[in-house]
DNA sequence: AAGAGTTAGTAAATAGCGTTAACTAATTCT
DNA sequence: AGAATTAGTTAACGCTATTTACTAACTCTT
């Protein structure tokens, strides 16, 4: 029977029958189900379980035990409900497995170590700017061997890792396919880094950085979990990853993998020069190198850091309200094209805080047509330090890719 | 057991599982991934289908079997390939079932009976500006009558009604959202049409008039099928509808329905006031609500015939020009967030012809940047009459949702 | 304090799915 | 005419979730 589980790097969870299935499919299919059913709502009863997902307690129970003998789901406490025998609460254990997650990012390199609750149980960051695909792999390679010099996490199963690139992967390959702020185009990023790197078993994905932090932004969400999120990030470039599906999150990626490029969206036409080769991207309004190129900061110093020291300077103060503004627009943009039921921003720009946000969310909620204002406004989350968001993000595609393989 | 083929009106076809599935799910699951694959390459044998499905020939034919019997399939000649015994083709039967589809058009109503195979059986038309809800689905109503007149048709099993509308519809329930250029707000459309009309058994569903299109011109596109589509419809709006998925197309529709609302996305921060209540929108460069007013076209009179009769004068020939750049620029930043593999032209706008289009593919042509150089041009197809586009689509979809659930 | 009532969870029997393996059918090639 | 090859069907089989009946564990009532 065909295998609904192929390795298409892309589809980390993507359960969206592209093929027939068979008896195997249903029950890969169901076991996931009752899984992210815990993920998302931790503590539900086995008859919880057999009623949010309509599957029978019997079925239910047989797959829960079979989870907990592997070490994906533990037992916690009874339900303290009243009427009859209480139920015991369920969790996914986080003392089992590990998953490993790596970024490789203009201004430096992280790895993390996380359980299966999304928590970081170790990492490692290394500032520097990456030069060549290969050297940038024998470095990270070395992070990782670090990462798992613990003993302690060495002595856990580990299920595979992921790596997040900051440029447009192709669909069909694990392949980044152009990184314009680090000058890499058409890598095979795994293969150089399986040249250096025996060690985690498991699963190797790659992805876009924007994608893979979309992704664990919304696997391990906290709370009444939304139907879909987009994730703005905001860095030496501007991208942005989106993913909807209760218990199969997918990550719609497009024909070139280029869904979320809004940085390369032209908002003014014949506009100023991009790094894209194009004008009047989005990018040459907001993001990074934009910032970076019209203040006059060094390369390596950090952005951040030097223009909140210069937010005296009018100029400064002006370029970031400015840059906000154009974010406030991209945002809004973004809701007229990819539609989240709710929006992230984070990246390397949220460092520069209320001079260049307060800006961004103002003129978003100031725009608002009568499309947008039909329906509740949709929520806006920023995250202030997303060090490691995109290197859990990628871990966490592991995970959902894992728990179908199981 | 939970239904998979819950009447989510939106998900004619959506199968991604949102729940647990049991035997019945796989069964359905299976028998649509074997019309679908007759439907996108008709002639296969059940051999053929097997080999492509990865089911067994077993499973195969007596699948086959069934749909045959019930009118879905017909066996059509032997195949000539050499070898061992031939196969039997197998195509979809177009003499059996029909769909009914219609679209309220901000300049007509429009109403289609179509077979299995997308073919137009019959259809009625009627050039009138629809006014309040309720008379608008009189109106149809009577159109639909007109057109189950004809006792051939009437007597062909219906396997349901699909209408299109010019404005964004809720994910969560048929209700139209807003119709900026109809001045309708939360309309029940279905409920209306359905309190003046017994008629088609079956699946009744609404969407949007792009999402529509979308679905159609995927659905029954002939040749080798692209992965995605998205369908640009430029008519008195801009909007665009998005539709991927081999065996089971889905349209993304986001939080509010406005994935596509390309119209609406702000090109000229705080430019020339759209009908959405916000600046500078798309629709201020290029659609025809804009074309009319600007070049003082009468709201009775043909846009497309009057414009195309002054084209001597330098100011229309401009406006054309300078709108088609901006259809071009749409188009780019189009393949920039929702990026589909092939682009499709529509709307009542191309029949103003090479004025208007000619540029927008120069455009875009010229202005690719590096990420689109990356790989192949993305191909682009127009539609010059898309009178029917859209009923056509509506029933499409019609015919999806009930192959599920055959 | 004991029993009724209620809900959680388990166990065994059952129906239905796709697969496997063996078959028949229909063509071409030698 | 027979071997080889491919298409399609049939019956037995293993596995799935379900059904039905049961046991377990608690609260509430009396």
């Amino acid at each position: 029977m065909s295998n609904h589980f192929t390795p298409d790097h892309f589809t980390p969870n993507h359960f969206t029958p592209h093929a027939a299935g068979d008896l195997n499919y249903l029950k890969s299919l169901n076991r996931s189900t009752i899984l992210s059913t815990v993920r998302r709502y931790p503590g539900l009863s086995r008859a919880d379980i057999a009623l949010r997902t309509g599957l029978t307690k019997a079925t239910v129970g047989s797959v829960v035990n079979v989870l907990g003998e592997r070490g994906w789901l533990r037992e916690g406490e009874l339900h303290a409900r009243g009427g009859g025998r209480p139920g015991r609460s369920l969790y996914l254990d986080g003392e089992q497995h590990v998953m490993l997650g790596a970024e490789v990012g203009v201004k430096g390199l992280r790895v993390v170590a996380c359980n299966l609750l999304g928590e970081r149980l170790a990492s490692q960051r290394l500032d520097v700017s990456p030069t060549t695909p290969e050297e940038t792999a024998a470095v990270l390679a070395r992070l990782i061997e670090a990462l798992l010099g613990d003993p302690a996490l060495a002595a856990r199963p580990c299920l595979g890792l992921g790596v997040a690139l900051p440029g447009p992967v192709a669909p069909q390959a694990p392949i980044l396919r152009l990184a314009p702020n680090l000058g890499w185009v058409d890598v095979d990023f795994l293969a150089l880094l399986r040249a250096e790197l025996d060690a985690p078993a498991g699963v190797w994905l790659l992805d876009n950085e924007a994608n893979a932090a979309a992704f664990g932004e919304f696997y391990f969400i906290e709370g009444t979990p939304p139907e879909s999120i987009a994730y703005l990030s905001a860095g030496s470039g501007i991208g942005c990853g989106v993913v909807s599906g209760e218990h199969f999150p997918v990550i719609p990626r497009g024909h070139q993998g280029l869904v979320g490029e809004i940085g390369h969206t032209v908002l003014v036409a014949d506009g100023a020069p991009c790094h894209c080769g194009n004008h009047g991207c989005a990018e040459t309004l907001v993001s990074g190198w934009m910032l970076r190129e019209s203040l006059g900061v060094a390369a390596d110093a950090s952005l951040s850091a030097s223009l909140l020291a210069r937010l005296d300077e009018p100029e400064v103060s002006a370029a970031l309200a400015r840059a906000g503004r154009a974010l406030g627009l991209l945002m809004l943009n973004l809701h007229h094209t990819l539609n989240p039921s709710m929006l992230i921003l984070g990246g390397s720009l949220m460092r520069l805080g209320a001079p260049l946000v307060a800006p961004a969310l103002a003129y978003f909620d100031a725009h608002q047509n009568d499309l947008l204002r039909q329906s509740q406004r949709v929520p806006v989350k920023v995250v202030e330090d997303s060090t490691f968001t995109a290197a859990r993000g990628a871990a966490a595609q592991v995970m959902a890719r894992a728990a179908i393989e199981i």
